[in-house]
DNA sequence: TTATTATTGTTGCAAATGCAACAGTAATAT
DNA sequence: ATATTACTGTTGCATTTGCAACAATAATAA
């Protein structure tokens, strides 16, 4: 039984608009979601597209910390305490939904049905969100750069094996924390060992 | 102003077992707390002492992939789909509430007014549990040995810039996933250029 | 106490990695 | 249509890293 179902989601939607205070908005491509701000404690839930978390600390160097997608949740309250300029850059057109912090914790003004149920709701989203920050502490607990590649591409190859780069090179080798040109040799080398075949940026995987 | 404060999180303690299924345990040194299991969905909160989430892959390299202290939580929820084994080991004497989820999701036989209470401080603790696993990941992104170590020291340093090694190096190596061997090489560098100073297992930050 | 096991500290070496640089191509803006 | 910017693919090279091995010390068990 998977605890986060559409229907659930669905409802959770119409219930949202109804009991607290949400604002829906548009992006289009690579703009600014939200930037690290400890003003306005908010919790944005995608509703569509996706999304990139980036870190850029005071060298310049950018990575990109996590890449969210439909129905994921994210939120200024996740990184405090950083050194670091955290912004969230929208992928292609998004549709985010923010809701505000204190309307969760405080029960709404008309003590409406809908709030507990909302909570739960994103009480199981933050438990998905968590399970997919491990996700990524596995990826990053892999040793070698190839391993890490192998990794990432089995969590996100389809049911015929298949990986199609959506993004670019450069924004998966800066989610997976390595240098570019060594995720071009190391790919190489995995194809010549027989492991994946790639065609531009389509890498079927064998293994 | 902060979310969790103590008062609040007594409270908590208080009106868990008042309102759900709760079951407390003390544990002693590297026991096993619990293993990723998806049979039992339950929320472990440390009341007392320290732990590891530990994975073991299946050639049989073991990571620290967290480590927790009182007050925080740990599920298996947090742990599906995952390939390899994940165990929580308490770090010396650790006591845990154990949390049954759907105790949580499902509104408490009483109808008691502790109920959503709990649900929005669990919620708050999530967040929390959030917020370091991205200081986790923000360690993992940096390039280099030396910087994982200087990034680790700061954060745990406290108001005298000292850093104790209460558990061992090898511990470290293993959460940092780095090689031992080198951890030490590299610490010895760090020390050549002036920027801790050490004498076994107190570090002095100096930078 | 003594034996056994785990941790620390160190080193040589091979392999992996990041950096810099550059040409070629693709995408985007003017 | 052309100019400009961004991405791909590749390579040489210096540095960083992990691995293996070993002695010394510390911690734990018998």
């Amino acid at each position: 039984m998977k605890t986060l179902d559409e229907t659930r989601l669905l409802q959770f939607k119409k219930n949202l608009s109804s009991c607290v205070n949400v604002k829906s908005k548009v992006f289009y491509n690579k703009e600014l979601i939200i930037s690290y701000s400890p003003i306005k404690k908010k919790i944005g839930f995608i509703t569509k597209g996706k999304a990139n978390i980036v870190k850029t600390d005071k060298e310049g160097n950018t990575t990109i910390m996590r890449d969210l997608k439909e129905n994921d949740i994210f939120s200024n309250l996740f990184f405090q305490n950083t050194e670091d300029e955290i912004y969230i850059i929208s992928n292609g057109e998004t549709k985010v939904i923010f809701i505000d912090y204190y309307n969760i914790i405080k029960n709404c003004n008309q003590n409406c049905p809908f709030h507990n149920s909302i909570v739960l709701t994103l009480f199981d989203l933050l438990i998905e969100d968590n399970k997919q920050q491990n996700e990524k502490i596995e990826l990053l607990s892999k040793r070698t750069v190839e391993e890490k590649i192998l990794f990432f591409l089995k969590q996100r190859m389809n049911k015929n094996n298949i990986f199609k780069v959506t993004t670019s090179y450069k924004a998966i080798a800066e989610y997976l924390f390595v240098d570019r040109a060594n995720l071009m040799r190391e790919l190489k080398k995995i194809e010549e060992k027989g492991l994946i075949e790639r065609y531009e940026k389509t890498i079927k995987i064998l293994s």
